[in-house]
DNA sequence: CCCTAAATGTAAATAATTCTCATCTAGGGG
DNA sequence: CCCCTAGATGAGAATTATTTACATTTAGGG
């Protein structure tokens, strides 16, 4: 895990513990688009004495850096996800919770027209697609196994 | 304004005061977009004795009912406006503050098919296009001018 | 190895919103 | 037109998400 640190460093933060904990639990497949309060939930079963406040600063220094992107879903509180990836947006089944991400080249490019036509200098943008899954017992299942 | 009342009955809702008052706010083409903390703000200066609370409840039964739609504007608070009007986007100035609002054909249809080729009936999307102004001048003048 | 700026943990503070509960009132039924 | 009750309200406490204060600890350059 050299290039965690390099990581780190690049974004001129400090290669501390929780630093290091917060980034690999970000780097789980299983842990994209991940709250605060649930980071802080790992750390707990992993046993490692990180604070919330401790969580919730990392995560915002992450996002300073460009490490990971915040998005604020319907339901009030902010989720994570790693940046490195291409950008992409959101589409939310809002009965299981699972999320699929996508990139449109088509909405991409009419947004700028869009922006130009008013006279606005496009800086970002968040588009998030809500909907239920046509396969409920997938949807379902999915539900179940994702708490 | 016996639109007004038949518009809460249709909902449900009983005739109150506190209701009035606000679907009053609401309907002003100065308040679209507004926070719960700005109503209640308005209402103070209107001497209106109503409870922050019922701010919050009667926006939330408004909601439920249609009658307003509830938006999440980078920055965490939500924000609402009168949904009589037909579907729409929203374009806004990160500097002063400004909402356009915005239709796109091209870009609705391209959701329905980015959902369909997913596998998630659609049920509603929120796209907020980010920017600044590019004429800094109007800009500043319209920031100053909504405090 | 040492020193300092940066990082951390704990707990208290904020901000936005919701809930509790005692009191009040709109409006349908008599 | 009055009465009664389900529904509405106000005040403030409670919740939830997040940030801040501050005393203590530590990474890592010199």
């Amino acid at each position: 895990m050299p290039e965690q640190n390099e990581e780190l460093k690049r974004a001129g933060l400090k290669v501390t513990l929780p630093r290091i904990k917060i980034l690999d639990i970000l780097q789980k497949p299983d842990n994209q688009h991940i709250s605060a309060e649930e980071v802080y939930k790992i750390l707990l079963e992993q046993h490692e004495e990180i604070g919330l406040a401790t969580v919730y600063r990392v995560l915002n220094q992450f996002d300073d850096a460009g490490i990971v992107s915040r998005h604020h879903f319907e339901g009030g509180k902010s989720v994570f996800e790693l940046s490195h990836k291409t950008h992409h947006d959101h589409l939310v089944c809002l009965k299981c919770g699972k999320v699929v991400e996508f990139e449109d080249d088509v909405i991409e490019k009419r947004q700028l027209v869009i922006a130009k036509k008013n006279k606005i200098k496009l800086t970002n943008h968040s588009l998030y697609l809500y909907g239920e899954c046509e396969d409920e017992e997938a949807c379902e299942a999915y539900r179940t196994e994702h708490q």
